[in-house]
DNA sequence: CTGTAATCCTGCGAGC
DNA sequence: TGCTCGCAGGATTACA
């Protein structure tokens, strides 16, 4: 579910709502997400005053003084703040709750989401340099991108899913990137000219500042912090429109299965062999 | 180094 | 209406 627009659209929704505030009691429930809520955190988040809220590829992370929590939301999950007084929906989690009668609340229906308490800063980034995790899609270096990309026999697709290369970019966006740079997403990294990897990165960029804008895409469960759908599933040029004309040719929208995802492209816009 | 498949889960839509 | 099947925004692991 969410990816780099979605997650960002839950920071940016969550952070006045839970900057400033104090965690007055955490509860967890019973199933565990990807791994299992050490009941030791609890003590260490109780008490303590949320500092900020910052996103890193797919990941939120939640600065609570000195300790940080990573969350992930893998598929299906959800995190909002709602009052505390509402009722509580099924597969809810990890519940924060925050001294202004208020709950910061983790769904994940699926439960391939994910929360971990690390002790200081210092251990969450430790964390990311062991995962290797890729730069941010707004600050990657143009030469560290045609480098990375242009050393690669994998195809455009399962390069742009690999977070060590590019952190945030998920299946839909991938999709619509290539789109976006009228790039075959089977082309593989070596047989791309500079200017060709160059028009990818910066067609990435475009993508999401848009998806950012429409705060997301909703296809089935993402919300963002404050419960809002996002708008940017009605602007999909390819993701999910198989057998629809393509907007720009009219050409029939293909799907084929790439890195093990499917993978939708207009066979006249991103053509196979050389560009354009 | 590649690609592929299976795995973790629940829910939904398609097709019979 | 009800059943089974396949598929879904992610990430990791095993294996060829």
């Amino acid at each position: 579910m969410p990816e780099l627009p979605e997650v960002e659209t839950v920071v940016r929704d969550l952070r006045p709502l839970v900057v400033g505030r104090h965690i007055t009691s955490v509860r967890h429930g019973s199933r565990s997400l990807r791994k299992p809520w050490d009941a030791a955190w609890n003590a260490r988040l109780v008490g303590s005053r949320i500092a900020g809220i910052r996103r890193r590829g797919k990941w939120i992370v939640l600065d609570a003084g000195s300790p940080h929590l990573l969350v992930h939301l893998g598929m299906t999950g959800q995190s909002t703040v709602v009052p505390s007084a509402e009722a509580e929906r099924d597969h809810v989690h990890l519940v924060f709750a925050l001294e202004d009668q208020n709950e910061l609340r983790f769904r994940d229906i699926r439960r391939f989401g994910s929360a971990t308490l690390f002790p200081d800063a210092d251990a969450l980034e430790a964390c990311f340099a062991e995962a290797c995790l890729g730069p941010e899609p707004f600050q990657v270096d143009a030469i560290y991108f045609r480098n990375a990309f242009r050393k690669s026999t994998r195809n455009l697709k399962a390069l742009l899913l690999d977070q060590t290369l590019l952190a945030g970019v998920g299946n839909i966006y991938a999709d619509e990137s290539c789109f976006r740079a009228k790039l075959h997403p089977q082309r593989t990294g070596t047989s791309l000219s500079n200017a060709e990897a160059d028009r990818l990165r910066a067609a990435i960029e475009i993508v999401l500042t848009c998806a950012i804008e429409r705060r997301g895409s909703t296809i089935r469960d993402y919300v963002g912090g404050s419960g809002l759908r996002g708008g940017y599933q009605n602007e999909f040029a390819v993701y999910g429109r198989t057998g629809e004309a393509c907007h720009a040719c009219g050409t029939i929208i293909e799907c084929m299965r790439l890195a093990g995802r499917a993978t939708h492209y207009c066979g006249s816009c991103q053509r196979p062999g050389a560009s354009r």
